[in-house]
Parts: C-alpha cells; structure tokens; sequence
DNA sequence: TCGGAATATACACAGAAATGCAGGTACCGT
DNA sequence: ACGGTACCTGCATTTCTGTGTATATTCCGA
C-alpha cells in the first residue's frame, strides 16, 4: 500500500467526496447513485472511481448492468485510520451530500438502485 | 482550514517526512536539521516548508540566524486526528529518518542546533 | 440479435505542481 | 560596515492532474 499515494488521490474534493458517502452511507453504492447525490457528469464521477480504486481505496461489485462500489474492506491499520478520522469528521463537512444520499437511498427498492441518473428530482 | 488542501500537501513523500520528524522529534526543528535528516537539498527542504505553512500545518519561530518549525498547535480536531494516525503510523514508515533525527538531536547545545548541515556525518 | 441503459475510457488541452539552478535576503560576529 | 552562515525565492523546465467531449464497452430484456 503506497500511503503518499492515498494521500495525494484524497487531496480532491470530488474523491474526499466519494468516500464520504460511501462511509456515511455504510452499503455499496453505484455509480449512479453516486452522480446523483454528488451531482456531477457521470464520466466525472467514474474517472474518479478509478483512482480511488487504483489506490487501493474501493472496489467494484458488478450486479447486472450496476456497479457497485464500497470501501476496500481490511486494507491496513494506517487506511483505516485514515478513514476513521474521514468518517467522523466529514458528514458535517458536507451535509448537503449526506442529505441527497440518503433521499436517493430511500429509492431503492429490495437494497438495490433501481432507477438511473438525473432522476432524483421531486 | 482547507481540508482538501491539507490532504494535498500531505501526498507528497517530502512533506510527510517532514511532518514525520517533526511529530517523532517532539521538539521544533530547524532547516538545517531537517536537510541533514532527510537528506535533501536545502532549498527543497525550505520550498516544502513553505508549502506546509501555506497550509497552515507548521509555523517558523526565528532563532537568530536560526528558523524552528514546529507543528501549529491546536488546529483543529480533523488534522490533529490526521496528524495523529501520521504519528502513530509513520515512525516505523521511515526509520532511517527517525534514527538520523536522534542522531542530530544529540549534537544540540542547550537544546538548540548549533551546527550548520552536511555535517552530521561521522 | 437489437436497442437501451449503466458505466468506462481515449484524446486533447489547460492549469497545477515539482525540480534544479542561481541568486537574493536576514541575521550574526567582528 | 563587512563577510559568513542560515534560509528563502524567481525563473525556466518538465511532469502530473483535472476536465470536457465524444465514443466505447458491458449487460439486460424483448
């Protein structure tokens, strides 16, 4: 685990984020789940993915044409640390998102998103 | 205090280094300290101190010719509780750095460094 | 197998950041 | 006032990073 790259890949906001809710949320979320609380472009939101999961911090879960992302599980003392003071200090930092997170989370439907993106008006 | 921004200027090895020392140490440090115990140019030392105060994770203290950095106290809850996964975590991350930090402590007089660098060879 | 929905990615570009070098500033002792 | 020591910074260069557009891929259902 390189620790100067978790650093740098948490030094964004959209990725800081990510994690945010994923760990406010505590269950995996897909990636339309998240362009909707986060409201950012899709490609915006999957790009960053990408380089939370190169760096060790989520993995993908494929359920049908969903994918689902969580929180790499057991990564080491020091990540989940880092996590922990995340967790604990960022639901206030960006309540906005933990708000819209948990509107689209009530949509689900047996646990699983059942909708697409942008429809999360109303 | 921007917390995206200490993120970033904590994803770098330069950076963490010298937070490292300066949590492990206990005790402010001066430039010609840190060039010694990380083993890089000076001026690069300087320019990633800057940088840290930039985003208010250290501050200098002025000795004569001298200039201390030490962590800025009481910043708030999120970076000490950053700073402290830092401290508990990296000692064992760069233990070259810390034994040549012991190494060079123990050539102060009365506390205070009183040597220049590239000194602390033999 | 075909269309549509969810997600990923190649490319081009702009802005940020790291680095090396050289020179500059601040302070001290004489 | 002057020289030396500790430290800082402007500049040019290179490399890295983030973003938008458009397109590609993967999967599902009919």
């Amino acid at each position: 685990m390189d620790f100067i790259r978790v650093f740098k890949t948490l030094g964004d906001e959209t990725r800081l984020r990510i994690v945010n809710i994923l760990l406010q949320g505590k269950t995996p979320l897909c990636v339309c789940e998240m362009t909707d609380v986060l409201e950012l472009p899709q490609y915006h939101i999957s790009r960053h993915l990408m380089i939370l999961k190169t760096s060790g911090l989520v993995e993908p879960e494929r359920d049908g044409t969903w994918i689902y992302y969580h929180i790499s599980p057991e990564t080491n003392d020091c990540v989940n640390d880092l996590l922990g003071v995340i967790q604990k200090h960022f639901k206030k930092r960006f309540p906005d998102d933990v708000k819209r997170l948990k509107k689209r989370l009530s949509k689900r439907e047996k646990g699983k998103c059942v909708i697409g993106f942008a429809q999360n008006d109303g």
